[in-house]
DNA sequence: AACTGTGAAAACTTTCACAGCA
DNA sequence: TGCTGTGAAAGTTTTCACAGTT
């Protein structure tokens, strides 16, 4: 949590507190995808890149990117641009991210097994400690180098563990009760797949991911564009024919992908074609 | 926002087409979430709700779940609430649900099993038709009641099966070869599980859901509330110490689930902790 | 009396455009 | 010169509070 990057010396939690209750939730939502395209870069070898070109890799316009940045504190040099390690250290730190997350799955079905075996999970910092079913046909087969244990043993096992964020991927009937499960066992952070809304008392954090919300989503867009394609072709008939990878409508340019929780947080941002945004949400598969 | 439902008689393209195009995003994502509410009410047999009601199911305030609602047109009655049939049917209408669609998955692993498998699908309109996979070993198995078929039959199958959404759950390597395939094949709105932003034309619709920017969002949540917690708990102890299923601080109050896409669209809606709302955009794992 | 629909105010977010530093 | 960081303007979303309807 503490810390700082750019500065030696030692930082207070008193700093990175400030910054955190500071930060306005849509800048939250898009410096997550700012990490991704930096690790991305990071990979590639990159060592410096400018706001301009994080921004359009990431699908957002770079005075909204500096503007996101710049609550974290001076990030960059100017004439120069960004120091790509430095930077992605900087957003995991705020993120909360540095030290890594042990995660506990609960749900060792197609779902569960198909978020073990999802890569991206671990080379983000996020590794699963733990699996958990109440299927005696699965307890004991191994799973992603585990062994799918009994939720029977939750609280024990959690004590062991020690996980920070619990991942719920189990039918909607025995959703709630893994969800209290899990709070009784002391998980304070939850990720569920089931669509029907957890209760869970209000320190601990429950985020949904929900499907159909994004086909939701992608349904309205798709009947929004249909509209607009219709208007177009009334008016300007060669223009609309000639769409391949041509510009978007102003309109529905700012439209993308993103999903602000794991399938999720609505209201998310948006993006263009080859990056979205908008991880929120509204976005997202983030539903209510 | 035209347009009206309880009057009979054939309303008019130009109606819907108006309402949509000023429907405030941020609204749009949540009426998704709406509509999950609403088909619980119906399954319980519920005739009428108030915005009180339904605000609170969904994890928002009755004002904003009605100022959402005045975009539609007039959906409610003064001094009674809404209809719940009545109001279900008219956001399925604006959200371009109410002829259901036809999905193709490509990807018949894990994720794409898990998919299908997936209840609250079927159960919301999404019908699927068709599931593609290039692995040799996987073709022709049965899953879900359909017969698994060669990725490469996509663009004839497509002709054959008219989807209107196709799901892309592939390993990232091969992501964007299944995205060209598709819209090759005349696809226009995806929702895609790959990390990695997707090359697309503009006139397609990509969401992509992220799953790891879900848990990053997690992970900032429970940083900032740990740090309120540790200011709370400087001040007043026992009052922290008392959590339980307590109340939350109205900082953090406003946060919870939601993801505004499949697994978001970032920056998605919030809610308290039995619902939870932003979407997102923003919400959600949906990710730029 | 109960509850919706909605203008108007407040809060938040994005975009602009430029000062300032390397 | 090139690019960051940021006030100030513009745009969007949320909240308030109440008039209007049954």
């Amino acid at each position: 949590m503490t810390e700082q990057h750019e500065t030696p010396g030692g930082v207070s939690g008193e700093t990175l507190r400030a910054v955190q209750k500071d930060i306005p939730q849509a800048t939250v939502a898009r410096l997550a995808a700012y990490l991704r395209v930096l690790a991305m870069l990071a990979d590639d070898g990159v060592p410096i890149v400018s706001s301009e070109e994080l921004a359009v890799a990431a699908g957002v316009n770079s005075a909204k990117l500096r503007k996101d940045l710049s609550f974290l504190g001076p990030n960059g040099v100017r004439g120069v641009g960004y120091d790509v390690a430095k930077l992605r250290a900087r957003i995991e730190d705020v993120l909360g991210l540095s030290e890594g997350h042990r995660v506990v799955l609960v749900g060792a079905g197609n779902l569960g097994r198909a978020l073990v075996g999802y890569g991206g999970f671990r080379r983000r910092g996020f590794t699963v400690v733990g699996i958990f079913d109440n299927d005696p046909e699965m307890i004991g087969l191994p799973v992603a180098g585990l062994e799918v244990r009994d939720v029977a043993d939750l609280a024990e096992a959690v004590a062991e563990l020690r996980p920070t964020i619990a991942v719920l991927a189990v039918p909607e009937d025995a959703a709630q009760q893994a969800c209290d499960q899990l709070v009784a066992a002391g998980l304070q952070s939850i990720l569920s797949f089931a669509a029907l809304g957890l209760q869970a008392p209000a320190s601990v954090e429950v985020r949904r991911v929900d499907l159909a919300v994004e086909m939701q989503l992608l349904s309205f867009e798709r009947a929004r564009n249909a509209e607009n394609d219709n208007d177009a072709l009334a008016v300007l008939p060669e223009a609309a024919a000639a769409s391949g990878r041509a510009a978007r409508s102003p309109a529905s340019a700012a439209r993308a992908a993103t999903v602000p929780a794991a399938i999720t947080r609505s209201a998310g941002p948006r993006a263009t074609s080859h990056q979205a945004m908008e991880p929120t949400s509204k976005g997202s598969v983030v539903t209510p």
